[in-house]
DNA sequence: TTGGCTATTATGTATGCACATATTAACCTG
DNA sequence: CAGGTTAATATGTGCATACATAATAGCCAA
């Protein structure tokens, strides 16, 4: 009765483990046989095997610990991974105008909460940038913006009336990790009239906070205008 | 020149390779040496290699093309990978009180959008239920639901007050898919009243629908109280 | 020139093997 | 029986090899 079907590649392997959980052939807590015995009912090699399980464990479906071996995970976390686009590629994607106009742009003490996070001294500068991204003519996003003058320093001499600080960041300087916050705030009576809509209205706000190593590069808020919203496949 | 350093693990290899995309080494557009090339040169066997670059594409970092060969990606599309917490799980993780409260439940024919995403007929019913989920008995989010019948009958018996039709469906409902969408929307009046809040407040709202193969399973909307946000690292 | 065939090339994947490593179970030893 | 040592086990990874597959480049013929 084993060898009807073979699994001998990983994508079908891992169809069938998925098919199993959602089946509920295997429960959540379940342990699961081993991967020299799944080889061995798949017909294929063990690295097969790991693989379609390696492949399901990324996904948060499976638990795996050495020697302890793999369990259907008992809370299935539903991850979803989302692109995070660069403004202006994300409207022309729509097909619409892309349009850039610079706010303000200057050398300032940051307040509190941002010196905080750009770790810097009580007196320390950090450039300022305030622009505003539009699709067709319309506001699209407040890009309130500042950057660690310490940690990039070419900054200070970028022409962001042309290029917005968003993508001059992109091509100038490097981070290796970085800290995003989606949340819903109340449009502030400036942020209103910069986007055009009442005040209080509810936007969508980003907030990205990028590091190279252990200095702080930029700290964004950007702020969509209603309607705004991140979709995604799961 | 080449042997002094031996990259002979997959994420040596990767952390090298994002090194150099990183240091600009390789710029974005670049194509890099093919595989072999690779494996040669870090002192490694071509399937660790593969392997490396196989994560940075992933990531989104590299696009990979049979006999076109690997580049760096044009536009290092930032990718966000979040979690999709059950509410209950997420409350109790910051060590809070959870609680539930069914607000109504029933039978009946959903308003246009919601039948049109779940593929109904114009007369057929669903079950609705709403609910308030709390945190130390303080309101947290509103979920609004409706389940499609069809698909999961068994969601007529279910008893909504005890356990959230939220924990329910993941226990007793497989999907195959899903599509996820957050925004901000102000709060209407009957939201700001359940959630004690303005009305008008900006709710970072999650609007999610799965399916079993083609069959839609439910659809529901989570409207949280202001200052809920999401986070991650990237 | 056009259209299609073919060879080439780089990535994609399967396999069998070996060894590494984390973790647990079993076994001592005092 | 406590506490630590050792063995057993499942996953993690590396390697060499082979073949599969997609996409292109080049060629040839109508």
């Amino acid at each position: 009765m084993t060898g009807q079907t073979r699994f001998n590649s990983w994508q079908a392997v891992h169809d069938e483990v998925l098919r199993r959980i959602r089946e509920r052939e295997w429960k959540p807590g379940d342990s699961i046989p081993n991967e020299d015995d799944l080889a061995r009912e798949f017909g294929c090699a063990r690295s097969t095997v790991n693989r379609a399980l390696r492949a399901l464990a990324d996904a948060g479906l499976l638990d795996r610990r050495r020697r302890a071996g793999t369990r259907v995970a008992l809370h299935p976390v539903g991850k979803a991974t989302l692109d995070i686009p660069v403004i202006r590629r994300e409207i022309e994607a729509r097909s619409q105008r892309y349009g850039y106009a610079l706010q303000s742009r200057q050398d300032a003490v940051p307040p509190g909460p941002v010196r905080a996070v750009l770790n810097l001294g009580p007196d320390a500068r950090a450039q300022h940038v305030l622009a505003l991204h539009l699709a067709d003519g319309r506001p699209q996003a407040i890009e309130d913006r500042w950057i660690n003058l310490a940690t990039v320093p070419q900054a200070a001499d970028a022409d962001f009336a042309k290029v917005s600080a968003n993508e001059w960041l992109v091509d100038n300087a490097t981070y290796t990790h970085g800290d995003i916050t989606f949340s819903a705030q109340s449009a502030t009576a400036a942020e209103a009239a910069l986007l055009g809509v009442d005040a209080g209205a509810a936007l969508f706000v980003i907030d990205r906070t990028t590091w190279h190593h252990d200095d702080a590069v930029t700290t964004a808020r950007l702020a969509y205008a209603p309607g705004y919203r991140i979709q995604t496949r799961i």
